[in-house]
DNA sequence: CCTCCACTGGAAACCTAGGCTC
DNA sequence: GAGCCTAGGTTTCCAGTGGAGG
């Protein structure tokens, strides 16, 4: 649908705009109050609320799958906690270790909060995890500070490291006091449990707190109060806000997901220059979600990964190992980027399994020996499409 | 029931890039 | 600047294996 810069400008000053208030449909916006989340707010009030009399908060665990209010319920009783203490040795730190990704970065992350000395920086690589700590435990012991430390999606740094980090984090207390450190453990997987150390598991778990999904009912609710903000009056139809929470959440109450969507209808609707969202929309944006979805994936992968994915790409009817290998090192071959061992390609192949790229599972050819059966699980368009922006592959897709 | 293929996937060694100390 | 350290990615090595064909 080409459209000239006069109709686009054209259309946006004529009728009134769709959106009245766009941060209110925002993935971080904190709303005043948080319905269906009463309980929990409470009780994560109630862990953390010592820290207002200078004493350390029992460590908190929270369960619950995406969009059942976990993060928001935290930052909502965090900025509550620090308007009512008023006092700048409260440090609300908050990490997400699956965007951190590892053991150190995470730490960086965590030192930029806590507001170290100029010459005792974190810088990227170099030191060591025990230095690193060091450095954060000296800092909060110098200047009496008092931490609280969320750490979002904490289960990806259990299931890649280990429970090391949170091992030294609990016990690191004598090295912090007067100031002191409590940690808020964020999780989508209560089986992640399994692979603590028991030590860790008590120390982390002194409270534990589980979020439900919320029901369609009661996404319908809050999507319907989100759009009251968001949306001119009659923009968005209670039927329309229904199919929002029904399609978001018939599978397990994801409210993120739920609020994305009726924000991506909404600028759907507006670029159509519609007055308001129609199931059309709705639909449209439920893909256009799950495009971006995978066109960020692909982007964000590391070089060999693209090749990788691109060579499975070129085998319409799927295909196995060794046959990928031979197709990915002449790909290497004409891109000029050197090619890995058939060992880290198997590697490889599974974090593209893992991330819903491609689908790779073991077979047994009896005679024929084992391997993997792979095959695409996106459009290949999508992926040339999203390839050719890479200079390596710029040329050949 | 046994063989034996074409890998899988764990473990450890190796490499690179960077900071630290002296 | 030498010689040390670490994290993270990769290679090397290799024991292990599901099941079709004998």
């Amino acid at each position: 649908m080409p459209r000239s810069i006069d109709e686009i400008f054209h259309r946006a000053k004529q009728g009134k705009p769709l959106f009245t208030d766009r941060k209110a449909l925002s993935p971080d916006f904190i709303p005043q109050s948080l319905p269906f989340r009463d309980e929990q707010t409470r009780a994560v009030a109630e862990v953390l609320a010592p820290v207002l009399h200078d004493s350390k908060p029992s460590n908190l665990l929270l369960y619950g799958k995406t969009g059942t209010g976990k993060t928001a319920v935290t930052r909502y009783v965090l900025g509550k906690l620090k308007a009512e203490a008023g006092s700048s040795a409260l440090i609300s730190a908050y990490v997400n270790t699956r965007i951190s990704a590892t053991e150190y970065r995470t730490l960086a992350e965590l030192a930029k909060f806590v507001d170290l000395p100029v010459d005792k920086q974190i810088p990227f690589t170099g030191l060591s995890i025990g230095e690193v700590i060091e450095r954060i435990c000296d800092s909060v012991r110098a200047s009496s500070k008092q931490v609280i430390l969320v750490l979002d999606e904490i289960d990806y740094l259990v299931k890649a490291y280990g429970d090391n980090l949170l091992y030294e984090l609990t016990r690191s207390g004598d090295r912090l006091a007067p100031g002191f450190l409590s940690l808020v453990g964020i999780s989508n997987d209560l089986k992640f449990k399994d692979e603590l150390d028991p030590r860790v598991l008590s120390s982390l778990s002194e409270e534990e707190l589980v979020f439900p999904p919320y029901t369609v009912d009661e996404l319908r609710e809050i999507l319907t109060e989100r759009a009251q903000m968001a949306f001119s009056p009659k923009a968005a139809s209670p039927a329309a806000v229904s199919l929002c929470a029904a399609m978001a959440g018939s599978e397990h109450g994801d409210a993120r997901r739920a609020i994305d969507l009726l924000r991506i209808a909404g600028e759907v609707a507006e670029r159509e220059g519609l007055k308001e969202i129609d199931e059309t929309c709705i639909r449209r944006a439920s893909d256009k979600m799950e495009h971006d979805r995978v066109e960020e994936a692909i982007r964000s992968l590391p070089v060999q990964n693209k090749a990788v994915l691109l060579a499975v790409s070129r085998f319409r009817e799927g295909t196995n190992t060794g046959e990928l290998y031979l197709s990915y090192n002449g790909l290497c071959r004409r891109t000029g980027l050197e090619a890995l061992t058939q060992r880290r390609v198997s590697g490889i192949l599974a974090e593209l399994d893992l991330l819903g790229l491609i689908e790779a599972s073991v077979v047994s050819k009896g005679r024929r020996g084992r391997t993997k059966r792979i095959h695409l699980l996106i459009g290949s368009e999508t992926l040339e499409k999203t390839l050719s922006e890479d200079t390596t592959f710029g040329t050949i897709t």
